[in-house]
DNA sequence: TATCGTGTAGACCGATCGGTTTAGTAGCGC
DNA sequence: GCGCTACTAAACCGATCGGTCTACACGATA
């Protein structure tokens, strides 16, 4: 039996076992069970093993990201580009059901490994939703303690959505700090 | 050479480790450099190993939540147990430098194996703040939504705090949070 | 048909994993 | 002193770890 993958279809089937396992959680049996993938294809894709699969994992989500969110925060229409963010939030993390795979490397010793990528992604989201508030009208101090207000938000839902095996805690909380944003905004 | 230690010498130690490392990530050798707990003495307090370690590690964390947070919140004077939230939990959290272990554990496929305990932590503190805020005045509908969202925003400040390894964060969210809770009270 | 490049399967490697066992050492009651 | 319990140290175990390697199945090219 032989079934062929692409490298790209590697990067999202390894990713979710790192989504669900952690970092150290996912060792490469556990890896080539889930995906399928065979240790020959996986080192053949990622030579560095799993550091490297964890690094490309991360460099395509952060992409993901930068696309849909980061981007427009960056540069479009400020109400549009907050409405649209909601919309990929929720998209993305399947109401609270899939986690913050760069949110929970930051929780444990993982975060050292790879300090940059994490750090840059949680920085570039807060200053990109920190400008578009302040194009939107929003004064300058206020828009910064937002912007961090609401991607901390999200992580902690995320985390008491699993905690609680409750799929409308994310929901709520994205509602309300939806309402929030909104509320402080012209 | 010989040192003597008592079991709940062993528990802070060990869940120190966990805290720093996830539960897969803490392998027995971690735990016993870390610690400078031998596995003979790690055993001789856990003969269940690894998982009996977490275990009792959770619970005595919940513990410590349970007498310095939930009870009063649950039976003291109001404004003043939501006082001493805050001041525990930053004094416990030390500004974001240390991890809540219960919310990580949430994170991947640990949360199956002590689902019952983190779900429970994480119910009593709702319950525990949405009581005391409606025992203050809250509406209803107001203090339940606003303890969801009190401990979604301290976890994920943790969180924040890490990736951008910014103590800071941990602090400004604390106080945004603290207004406004006090906003919606009489 | 021969060949070459891409990708797959899985046996195999030394190191480390979680856990057990054996052989103690220290302190305390008697 | 003696024995007992509480505790510690480290050698040791099979299983699993992350990673390497060989063999080969394919489609494309010619």
């Amino acid at each position: 039996m032989r079934t062929v993958f692409e490298k790209t279809d590697a990067i999202a089937l390894v990713a979710e076992v790192f989504r669900e396992c952690g970092y150290e959680g996912a060792s490469m049996s556990t890896i080539t069970t889930r995906t399928r993938l065979s240790k020959g294809s996986l080192y053949h894709f990622f030579p560095g093993g799993k550091e490297q699969m964890a690094a490309e994992v991360l460099a395509h989500v952060d992409a993901w990201f930068a696309r849909e969110i980061f981007e427009p925060l960056e540069t479009a229409e400020p109400r549009a580009a907050i409405a649209q963010m909601w919309t990929a939030v929720d998209e993305y993390f399947r109401s609270g059901k899939r986690i913050c795979l760069i949110g929970a490397f930051a929780l444990d010793e993982t975060r050292d490994r790879f300090a940059k990528p994490i750090r840059s992604y949680f920085e570039r989201w807060t200053n990109a939703l920190e400008a578009a508030l302040t194009r939107n009208g929003t004064p300058a101090g206020d828009a910064r303690q937002l912007a961090e207000d609401a991607i901390a938000s999200i992580q902690g839902a995320l985390v008491l959505a699993r905690a609680m095996a409750d799929e409308t805690i994310f929901e709520r909380s994205l509602g309300r700090m939806r309402l929030r944003l909104a509320s402080h905004t012209t």
